[in-house]
RNA sequence: GCGGGUGUAGCUCAGUGGUAGAGCGUCACGUUGCCAACGUGAAUGUCGUCGGUUCGAAUCCGAUCACCCGCUCCA
C-alpha cells in the first residue's frame, strides 16, 4: 500500500471515530456516492460556508482597479422549471451517450469515439479520393462522404485519422470557399477536436490558433462496423446507451412525461435565472455578482476518492456580471482572489495549483477557465477544488432567447458609455466538500513524539471546536470555577467543557478535533487567579489571568 | 459495467468445523493530578445477507449485497 493512500486511510479512520464524517445510510449497508456530516463536521462545514459568505459577500476584496464592487446573495430552489436546464444545455449536454466494447469491456462516450468510428461508405482511401477530386473541382458541391468525419479500420491511430479530418476540412472549406475557412491551407495543423461542440482546434501556417465549427461531425450510431478503438474488434460495441448525469424526479402526486423534472447539477442558473429579478429589487449596478451557497447534484459514474466525487454535494459559486470589455480582468481578478483566499485559510500554497484548462476540455458554455486544484494524499495529480470560468454571455443570452424570445432580452445600459450589452459572467464556483476535504487533509498532523501523535492543525477560523475548557481535576472546587468560563466563552466560540478522565486524555481528544486552545484551571486559578492555556499546534503553555480567557481567544483567532 | 480485494464490538484486528475473542476507545467507581496515568468493573456482536453441506458453520460450498482499489467516466 502507498505512503499515500495509508495516509488516507487514517485520515477517513479519524473522521469517521471524531465525527467529522460517516458513509451515508451505513446501518443499511450504505450508498455510494453519499455522505453525512457529523458533529464536529458540520462545524467545520459550516465555518467554510460563513468565511466564504463573510470574506466574498459581506467584505469582497476591492476591486483590480480599486473600484469597490457590491455582491449580494440568492438562495433559490432545487428544482426548476425543466426549461432552464433545456436552455443552459445540460439536458443535451449533460446527458452522455455511452457505448461498451463487448470484447473488452472498456466505456467510452458516444461523442468521443468519432474518430475512430467506421461510417458507411468511405474509408480513408476513400476520403483521400474525395478529398483529391474537391481540390480539383473547387466549384463543384462536395461528394456526400465527404460532409462526414470518418476513418476506417486501418486508422489506427488518432494522428491518422486526424490527418484526415484535416485533409477532408481544408478540401470543404476551399470547396464551399466560405470565408471562415479560409485560413485553411495544407500547411494547417489539426491540434484537436471536440466533438461535444462540433470544434476543429488548428494552427495555422502563420502559428495562429484558430477555431472551426463544423456541422457535419458524425457522431452516432450511424456506422455498419464499428471496430472498438481500444481492441479494435468489430461489432463489439453495444448500442450507445444514455447515462443522464442529472437526477430526475417528479413534481405532483400524478407521474407522467410532464411532471419530469431535475434536481439541479450546479447552483449557478438559479443566479442567472433571478438575475433581472436582483437587477429590479436591488440596487446593484455593473459590474456585480450574486453569490449563492447550496446543493447540487450529479448522477456521477463512480463515484470515488472518499468525499471528492459525491453524488449529492455543495457549491458555493458566484456568478460575476460585468462590461465585456472588461471581463478578461474580472476573470483574472477572481482567480487571483480565490486563490488567496485558499491561502489565508491555510492551505499551503505548493499544494494548490491554478490550472488554465484547453480548449478541448472547456464545457459547452466556457471562454476560458482555470481550475484551482489541491493535491490531495489520495491522487498523483492535483484535484480540482474550485473552476473560475469565463462563461461569456452564453446563459445570459440562453436564457433571453429561451424564456423571452431574444438573445439580448438580459441587456443593461451603462449609465456612463451609454452602451447597451448583455454582461459577461466570471463564476467562479467553489464545491463545499472538496475544499472541507482538502482542509482535513491539509490540517492531519502526524508526530510520533507527541503524547497525542494525531491531531488536526486547522486553522483557527475553520476549527470546529475554538476552545476546550478543563478543570484539571473534577473536585477542589475547580469545576465550580471553570464552569462560568466555559458559559462566558460559548455564549461567543464554540467550545466545549470536560472534566472527565485525566488532562492527557482531554488534550489528545482537543487534538485530534483540532482545538486551537484549550483553558486549564488548576489549583493556581484559585491562589492567583491565572488558568493555564494550552496551545494545540506545539502543546506549549503559558499562564494568563481567568478573567482574560475570551480576550485572549479573540485575540489569537482573529475573529 | 469489468477485474481484484475486503466484510467478526465504536476503532484495529485474531479466531481454518466444537461455548464469540484481544487490544484500544467508551462508560462507572476508586486512586491521582499538567499531555492518550493506574486499579476494579461494565456495556457493546443477526461474525454483511440468504441458502447449502454437516450432529454441529464466523470457519467449507453457492449466491447475493455493500464498501475499497484499478479500468472506464467525471458536461
Amino acid at each position: 500500500m502507498s505512503k499515500s493512500t495509508e495516509t488516507m486511510e487514517k485520515i477517513v479512520a479519524l473522521c469517521r471515530r471524531r465525527g467529522f464524517i460517516f458513509g451515508s445510510s451505513e446501518i443499511y449497508g450504505g450508498i455510494g456516492g453519499f455522505w453525512d456530516y457529523g458533529p464536529l463536521g458540520v462545524e467545520l462545514k459550516r465555518n467554510i460556508k460563513d468565511c466564504w459568505w463573510h470574506d466574498m459577500v459581506r467584505n469582497p476584496p476591492p476591486g483590480p482597479d480599486g473600484r469597490k464592487f457590491q455582491m449580494v446573495g440568492v438562495d433559490c430552489s432545487i428544482i426548476m422549471n425543466p426549461k432552464v436546464w433545456e436552455a443552459s444545455g445540460h439536458v443535451g449536454g449533460f446527458a452522455d451517450p455511452m457505448v461498451d466494447c463487448k470484447e473488452c469491456n472498456a466505456r467510452f462516450r458516444a461523442d468521443q469515439v468519432y474518430s475512430l468510428f467506421l461510417l458507411k461508405g468511405p474509408s480513408i482511401e476513400h476520403l483521400r479520393d474525395a478529398v483529391e477530386y474537391n481540390a480539383s473541382h473547387p466549384k463543384d458541391h462536395l461528394k456526400p462522404e465527404i460532409e462526414v468525419f470518418a476513418c476506417s479500420v486501418e486508422a489506427n491511430s488518432v494522428t491518422e485519422t486526424l490527418d484526415v479530418a484535416g485533409d477532408v476540412v481544408r478540401a470543404a472549406s476551399k470547396a464551399r470557399n466560405i470565408g471562415k475557412y479560409k485560413k485553411f491551407t495544407p500547411e494547417t495543423k489539426l491540434r484537436g477536436v471536440s466533438s461535444r461542440s462540433g470544434t476543429l482546434f488548428c494552427t495555422t501556417e502563420a502559428g495562429e490558433d484558430i477555431q472551426v465549427h463544423v456541422e457535419a461531425l458524425a457522431t452516432d450510431d450511424s456506422a455498419t462496423a464499428r471496430p472498438c478503438p481500444k481492441c479494435h474488434a468489430e461489432d463489439s460495441l453495444t448500442e450507445s446507451r444514455e447515462f443522464n448525469l442529472m437526477f430526475e424526479t417528479n413534481t405532483g402526486a400524478l407521474q407522467d412525461s410532464t411532471s419530469k423534472v431535475y434536481l439541479r447539477p450546479e447552483t449557478a442558473q438559479g443566479i442567472f435565472v433571478n438575475f433581472k429579478n436582483v437587477m429590479d429589487t436591488t440596487r446593484v449596478k455593473i459590474p456585480f455578482g450574486i453569490a449563492q451557497i447550496g446543493k447540487a447534484f450529479r448522477n456521477e459514474i463512480n463515484p470515488r476518492n472518499y468525499t471528492f466525487r459525491s453524488r449529492e454535494f455543495e457549491q458555493m459559486e458566484i456568478e460575476f456580471f460585468c462590461n465585456p470589455n472588461e471581463s478578461k480582468m474580472w476573470y483574472e481578478f477572481w482567480r487571483d482572489v480565490r486563490i488567496k483566499w485558499y491561502e489565508s485559510l491555510g492551505i499551503q500554497s505548493d499544494k494548490l495549483r491554478p490550472r488554465e484548462q484547453g480548449e478541448d476540455e472547456l464545457a459547452h458554455y466556457s471562454d476560458a477557465c482555470t481550475d484551482i486544484e489541491y493535491m490531495f494524499p489520495f491522487a498523483d495529480e492535483p484535484q480540482e477544488l474550485e473552476g473560475v470560468a469565463h462563461r461569456g454571455s452564453f446563459d445570459l443570452m440562453a436564457h433571453g432567447k429561451a424564456s423571452k424570445g431574444k438573445e439580448t432580452a438580459f441587456a443593461v445600459l451603462d449609465d456612463a458609455t451609454k452602451e447597451r450589452f448583455v454582461p459577461h459572467v466570471i463564476e467562479p464556483s467553489a464545491g463545499v466538500d472538496r475544499f472541507t476535504l482538502a482542509t482535513i487533509t491539509e490540517a492531519y498532523s502526524f508526530d510520533e513524539n507527541r503524547a497525542s501523535p494525531e491531531f488536526m492543525k486547522f486553522h483557527p477560523r475553520l476549527a470546529p471546536i475554538k476552545a476546550g475548557v478543563f478543570p484539571l481535576v473534577a473536585k477542589d472546587g475547580l469545576p465550580e470555577l471553570a464552569e462560568p468560563i466555559y458559559a462566558d466563552i460559548r455564549k461567543h466560540f464554540s467550545c466545549q467543557y470536560d472534566a472527565k478522565q485525566s488532562i492527557g486524555k482531554r488534550y489528545a481528544r482537543m487534538d485530534e478535533a483540532g482545538t486551537p486552545f484549550c483553558f486549564t484551571i488548576d489549583h493556581e486559578t484559585k491562589e492567583q487567579g491565572t488558568v493555564t492555556v494550552r496551545n494545540r499546534d506545539d502543546a506549549s503553555q503559558e499562564k494568563i489571568d481567568k478573567s482574560r480567557c475570551l480576550e485572549y481567544l479573540r485575540d489569537k483567532l482573529g475573529l
